[in-house]
RNA sequence: CGGGAUGUGGCUCAGUCUGGUAGAGCACAGCGUUCGGGACGCUGGGGUCGGAGGUUCGAAUCCUCUCAUCCCGACCA
């Protein structure tokens, strides 16, 4: 060892980076790889985070108007058809349902039977579907706007996936309105992204960039997609949420018209918008540390775990009460409101014991023995800080502070994510310090870089061929300012960020 | 779909070349000693070696077929 610091996970960030993710993942029990090819089962830890992350932004998304519906994760092959760069950008990674049932077969397995008419694919998204209710409920102006928001799972048949942030199936929420106005549905578009960065960066502790993408990554059907992205711990752009605004095409596509107040007939915008269960996977790939998981306290699975010590049934019989009592406390407790949520773990496994809750990532670990019932006080340590560092607290202290502390770890986690990604990201004029700048193909490299594009496909194209560079976005918040192109030289009027992207 | 590789207890893997009915570490269970701490000792449970067929007195080991998975490429973000 020498005087290498002996780390929960193995490898480290810097050894293997994605080898570490995945053992984060595991270690952490949020989920594991299922034996079903490409997807994941999601375990309490893992699905607890996600049901909190769920409830806030569902919420919010009410606040805004809308409301949740649900509609048929089997979608008619014709649904598709009808926004013709939209099957070109998701027929080749569709689940195709042809049968719809089982028989016995030759050889005393089961085999499918009962071909059906028309396949049904599985939703990889559900633009075409809803657009289809839309047409029938919406034939006024005054039947808009109509917003509309489901929670469900999608399946996107992927050739490589990554557990969380490339699955076949995964789960989502995608939101669609239609809008009388084109102004009304960009505003739509635009306030949903709100939403997103807002949820994004005061949740889950992760700052991001706002902006638009190019026409190369824009979501296909769309007019305009804008995006949301994430700087992870080594350096590459991880898209957090996605707000596109459709235009008429699908309104088209799906025949959503209305008559508007002059008694003339239109077409109606609209808006589609999602965040999915990959953001778990982002905000894994934030705040992590090579000793597991770092839950950002707002959305955190459990806040507190109180870890009691004993040696006896006498020492344990007073440190159970007082645990206990100090638990039912701190449950009493609202943190943005959500009651604290506190755990209790005592199993006798030793040390393991605390450093599976290191893995998985809890805000704050709470040491309780003998000594500390004495004290009245309680041996405290926070997630944001080395394992070593544990301090004995009051007791009430620790009870009035908790919510205090828990903001404060919240804090601290954007701030370093922010530092990250600040010191990350560079303004690059030259070609040359741009191609060195990415040319390293191992290892943790490189990060975001603000450079002229003078918006032609092909320059994109070139540097995506040459490094494995793209657009993450055009900044919303990107100064007008006269520049060259980074590739060709050409005149441009804006930086844009370039990075490696997952 | 093209190239490469692998399938042995829950996990990681040895054994396969030189056939003789299975091993290690970790994990798990029990007991004990420890312990403000990812500990130690002893004991124990668990696999028939991806599947099918073949060669052989005898196959995890050889042959054939098959299934699955992983990596690279392609494709996708």
């Amino acid at each position: 060892m020498g005087n290498k610091v002996k780390t929960a996970i193995s490898p480290t960030r810097e050894e293997d980076y994605p080898m570490w993710y995945q053992e984060v993942v595991k270690a952490s029990e949020m989920a594991e790889k299922s034996s079903v090819r490409g997807c994941m089962v999601i375990r309490p830890w893992g699905y607890t985070l996600w049901e909190n992350m769920v409830a806030i932004l569902d919420a919010e998304f009410k606040e805004t108007g809308v409301k949740n519906a649900y509609f048929p994760l089997f979608i008619p092959l014709s649904y598709l058809e009808k926004e013709a760069e939209h099957v070109e950008g998701f027929a080749k990674e569709c689940a195709v349902v042809t049968h719809h049932k089982l028989e016995q077969g030759p050889n005393g397995g089961l085999v499918p039977a009962g071909e059906l008419a028309e396949p049904l694919i599985v939703r990889p998204t559900s633009e075409t579907i809803i657009g289809e209710s839309m047409s029938r409920w919406v034939s006024s102006y005054r039947d808009l706007p109509v917003l509309i928001n489901q929670w469900a799972n999608v399946v996107r048949w992927e050739m490589r996936t990554r557990i969380f942030l490339r699955t076949s199936e995964f789960l989502w929420q995608e939101g669609h309105t239609a809008h009388a106005t084109e102004e009304e549905a960009r505003q739509r578009t635009s306030m949903m992204l709100d939403v997103y960065t807002k949820f994004v960066e005061e949740c889950l502790a992760m700052p991001v960039v706002k902006g638009r993408k190019s026409e190369s990554e824009r979501f296909p059907g769309a007019v305009d997609t804008t995006c949301i992205e994430a700087m992870m711990q080594d350096k590459k752009a991880l898209q957090a949420g996605t707000s596109h605004f459709l235009g008429q095409n699908f309104a088209k596509g799906s025949d959503i018209r209305f008559q508007d107040a002059d008694g003339k007939d239109q077409f109606a915008w609209t808006t589609s918008w999602g965040v999915s269960t990959r953001m778990i996977g982002g905000m894994i790939m934030t705040h992590g540390d090579d000793d597991g998981v770092i839950m950002p306290p707002r959305v955190a699975p459990a806040h507190v775990v109180l870890l009691p010590i004993f040696r006896n049934d006498e020492e344990k019989k007073d440190v159970m009460e007082y645990v206990n009592s100090l638990a039912g406390e701190l449950r009493q407790i609202l943190y943005h409101d959500r009651k604290i949520v506190v755990e209790i773990d005592e199993r006798d496994t030793g040390g393991a014991r605390g450093w599976e809750w290191i893995k998985k990532g809890i805000p704050v670990r709470a040491e309780i023995g003998p000594k500390d019932v004495e004290k009245n006080a309680v041996f405290a340590a926070r997630r944001d800080r080395t394992p070593k560092e544990k301090s004995s607290i009051a007791r009430s202290d620790f009870i009035n502070g908790m919510v205090e502390m828990l903001d404060e770890i919240q804090a601290t986690l954007f701030k370093r994510a922010k530092d990250f990604k600040d010191s990350n990201t560079h303004q690059i004029d030259d070609k040359n310090k741009f191609y060195d700048f990415y040319k390293s193909k191992e290892g943790i490299h490189g990060g975001f870089v603000m450079a002229h594009w003078c918006e032609s496909l092909d320059c994109e194209a070139k540097i995506k061929e040459d490094l494995s560079v793209t657009i993450r976005c055009i900044p919303f918040d990107s100064p007008e300012e006269s520049g060259k192109c980074i590739y060709c030289g050409g005149k441009s009027q804006k930086r844009v960020l370039f990075a490696k992207a997952y």
